[in-house]
DNA sequence: GTTAGCACTCATCTTGCCGGAGTGCTAATC
DNA sequence: GATTAGCACTCCGGCAAGATGAGTGCTAAC
């Protein structure tokens, strides 16, 4: 049931005069787009045909024809043209993001609000999970009698560390030992290799005296591993909702906002998303609170390894090529950034 | 022009009734009030002599009285009384936030969470501002030809650190020899102290060797300080305002959205407010746009040397004495929770 | 000083009406 | 056979009129 050249171009016109308008479109409206030299009876035959076919949908008898999800899926894939940007625009998000600290976590953040800026939708952006980071470098370093920090440094210039209170006494020499043997065991991993593999077994057979020790380290070198895993949300615009139609009854901002404000669960999400430019649109979101939502995500790289996602959610009824250009322009432009500049010159925290 | 004993009963039942129904309390209302044994007419006249001296106000002529910012003031100061906690509600309290993990931020965290399901406003707290810290220890180590990390360790247990890119080489010893003396130079400082007294004037005259090093540590020394006084802002049950009758209008939620929206700004206010438990009432605020809400904040303290805040904000018609109540028991009880407790277990990050 | 009574005000809810936008169907037209 | 004009029909949204009811202010009586 292929759909005829006629009914493609008419079914584009709804939609985007639908995603400009916000109202349903009617035969008349149609008729005088320049494109559409039919009169409204015809275009009324070929709308009622696209209904039955399951890409409009009819709020009620007397109104225009609204797209479904359907539509837009077939916008998105084959209908829409990615609006290349202008020189101009592709200059003015340029400089914004290099006018950032070149602190990593903030670059990432203005980038969020820059998008939601630009998009007027809801953005946010996620911290690359450091799964594939290297670690380079553990110590144990004495504080006070019964105090000891851990640091940890990985490839990526992330620098953790913890404060761990001893319960068996130590000596400078077995912690330097330690510090040693946990860098040769480790070093060369990636973090979620290391998390699979607890040395400290072979210190207990191996080297009797510092088991004690190993058995304080251990189980915070596990947890700090854990919290280095831990990424970022950041977001932007979340008022943004307000200013449209879609979100005028009180109860949808209302879920809307809910939803945006469970962060945990919101990242794990995100996190799960595929990599590459993914757009779901409204019932394609396994999500219940999310089915009237469209969501489009990116992945941007880091060193070409650590990978983060940033990315807009707003009413199914978007500018989809307007935002995904954007969105591409907008993380080649990080990953730019963080090939470039990256090292060591990031900041924990 | 001293309120009578009667008129104080009526303002107090017009006040008490208001915050619970939302509605403007009419006269035959009121005279139903077991306390109040009087007619509608007299309580009428009662009304009219309140409202002249600016406690009542008029949404419209047939509508009942509304208590002014004024009111909800003498309320707070004289009238209110302060619900002590139910045993089982303490109890409650006490169990959910001992039932957290024992990481500071994840403790501070779930307090604001408990605060804003109970008083079902929206809560936040804010960790506290580390001005008062006091340096323990700094240490540089070598991680590779060009990277050094920067530790800096502080009697909170406070952990931080910074990977900085060397642009002169460096020895170990020399990096020993900085740390040794950055430590004895900063050790026992406040790091506000600290950021006022930059060192490196010194080394350039005094150990001309080692003024290159210190050149490129100095600066992420100080700015890593700055980094050490940043406070996270906690937000909870930002929904909740949806619940609210004054802000069933679509604008005002958006208002009051945006503002809480605004973290950095935010933030600021919170800090620079006195400690001990503020009610801040309606106009009482500063700020434009917190005009229509009421703000309750106490300080809560941790080695009872560092503060933080923590508090709700709703509208001026609330339960201020619940919730004061609430939010004086929780305070204290993160008060004991982080003088027993305090030492160096706690995370960075 | 207190209260009953009464006229008055004003917001809100209900109802009915009308206009406009848009549809579906049929018959005429190209 | 595809296209179009015409027309009856549907439904939403806005508006005005009227009814309702809560509450007030004032006056006069208790």
């Amino acid at each position: 049931m292929d759909l005829s050249e006629r009914k493609l171009k008419i079914l584009q016109a709804i939609i985007s005069d639908y995603v400009r308008t916000a109202e349903p479109v009617g035969s008349r409206t149609l008729s005088k787009h320049p494109e559409l030299g039919f009169s409204p009876a015809t275009i009324r035959n070929e709308m009622a045909d696209l209904e039955e076919m399951g890409y409009l949908t009819h709020p009620h008898t007397s109104a225009g024809r609204v797209p479904s999800d359907k539509a837009y899926r077939l916008y998105v894939n084959a209908l829409m043209e990615k609006k290349e940007l202008s020189k101009e625009e592709k200059i003015v998000i340029a400089e914004r993001l290099r006018g950032t600290t070149n602190e990593f976590e903030k670059t990432i953040e203005h980038a969020a609000s820059i998008l939601s800026e630009i998009t007027n939708l809801t953005s946010f952006a996620l911290t690359p999970k450091k799964t594939e980071d290297v670690l380079k470098y553990i110590n144990l370093l004495p504080v006070d009698e019964d105090t000891v920090v851990l640091m940890i440094v990985s490839e990526s210039g992330k620098v953790s560390n913890k404060a761990i209170q001893m319960n068996v006494p130590y000596t400078e020499e077995n912690l330097q030992l330690l510090s040693k043997t946990m860098t040769y065991n480790y070093k060369g991993k990636t973090i979620s290799q290391a998390l699979t593999n607890n040395i400290i077994a072979n210190f207990e057979t191996d080297i009797v005296a510092m088991s004690g020790l190993a058995e304080d380290v251990m189980p915070n070198f596990m947890r700090t591993l854990e919290d280095m895993l831990n990424v970022n949300l950041y977001m932007e615009g979340l008022t943004n909702i307000f200013d449209i139609p879609e979100y005028s009854d009180l109860e949808k901002a209302r879920n809307f906002i809910q939803m945006l404000s469970q962060k945990e669960e919101l990242t794990r999400k995100l996190i799960e998303r595929d990599d590459g430019i993914i757009v779901t649109i409204g019932e394609e979101n396994t999500d219940d609170i999310m089915q009237d939502c469209s969501l489009i995500t990116a992945s941007y790289h880091v060193d070409g390894r650590l990978v983060g996602k940033i990315g807009v959610i707003g009413p199914t009824r978007m500018k989809y090529g307007e935002v995904t250009s954007i969105i591409e322009f907008l993380t080649d432009n990080l990953n730019n950034t963080f090939k470039l500049e990256s090292g060591g010159n990031e900041d924990d925290d």
